[in-house]
DNA sequence: GACCAGGCACATC
DNA sequence: GATGTGCATGGT
């Protein structure tokens, strides 16, 4: 297994930059948006979210106070393309729920929020695990949380730069603990990752041999 | 028609 | 604490 030095995070991540490009992450118009994002995304192919998106955006309720007054059949039906729609549309609730008591309509206000402390009331919230966690706290909020999803676990299994069974959190160590902390570093990181991971790093027919992490296995550290 | 997608909650052992 | 299962749509 190769040491995991942060000058080799860092050469990964210049590798997949020169490679790719700037990611432009994450779509959307508001801190709110990419929060519904990050909820409706769970397990779901991204078209189908930016279908559920744009319905919401069409009915003018990508904010927070009306989202919070739609009844729940009209917000499923709104959101049906996402899939998950009736579990989905729960967590969507239990989200606005959770803004409401917070007095947080207006998410600037959880800037005044301490990062940890706000993680794990976002964790509190029905249907908001680790990853969607980590996702709003750094592509809504701007804080400096590395989010870990099935690609990041993907692409470091196969390079063998962590055991099979490292959960989330190892995962996140991982990066966190050798990269510097820098909300711009881990928001275009986290995204290059998951782009090597569908454009490359796939479940079945990997095309490892264009990869642009194709230098960094396992054999050559 | 099977497989997959930027997870999570819940039941069970 | 680990493992298994339901949730549901749309693209390949």
């Amino acid at each position: 297994m190769p040491r995991l030095t942060t000058e080799l995070l860092l050469e990964m991540y210049q590798a997949m930059l020169d490679f790719l490009g700037p990611s432009g992450w994450w779509p959307a118009q508001s801190p709110f948006e990419m929060a519904v994002g990050a909820i409706l995304t769970q397990n779901t192919n991204w078209q189908n979210v930016e279908k559920a998106i744009a319905n919401l955006r069409d009915h003018d309720l990508l904010e927070p106070r009306r989202l919070d007054a739609v009844a729940p059949e009209e917000l499923e039906r709104l959101i049906q393309p996402s899939g998950f729609y009736r579990q989905k549309a729960r967590n969507l609730q239990a989200f606005l729920d959770f803004l409401r008591e917070a007095d947080a309509y207006d998410l600037a206000v959880l800037a005044g929020w301490e990062t940890g402390i706000l993680r794990n009331r976002l964790l509190a919230v029905r249907g908001i695990g680790p990853e969607t966690a980590d996702s709003i706290l750094l592509y809504a909020l701007g804080r400096p949380v590395f989010v870990v999803d099935a690609y990041t676990a993907r692409i470091c299994q196969r390079h063998g730069l962590l055991p099979e069974d490292a959960g989330y959190d190892e995962l996140q160590a991982l990066f966190a603990g050798r990269l510097p902390e820098n909300a711009a570093l881990y928001n275009e990181y986290h995204a290059l990752l998951v782009r090597v991971g569908k454009g490359w790093c796939r479940k079945k027919a990997p095309e490892c041999h264009s990869c642009p992490l194709r230098e960094f296995s396992p054999s050559r550290a």
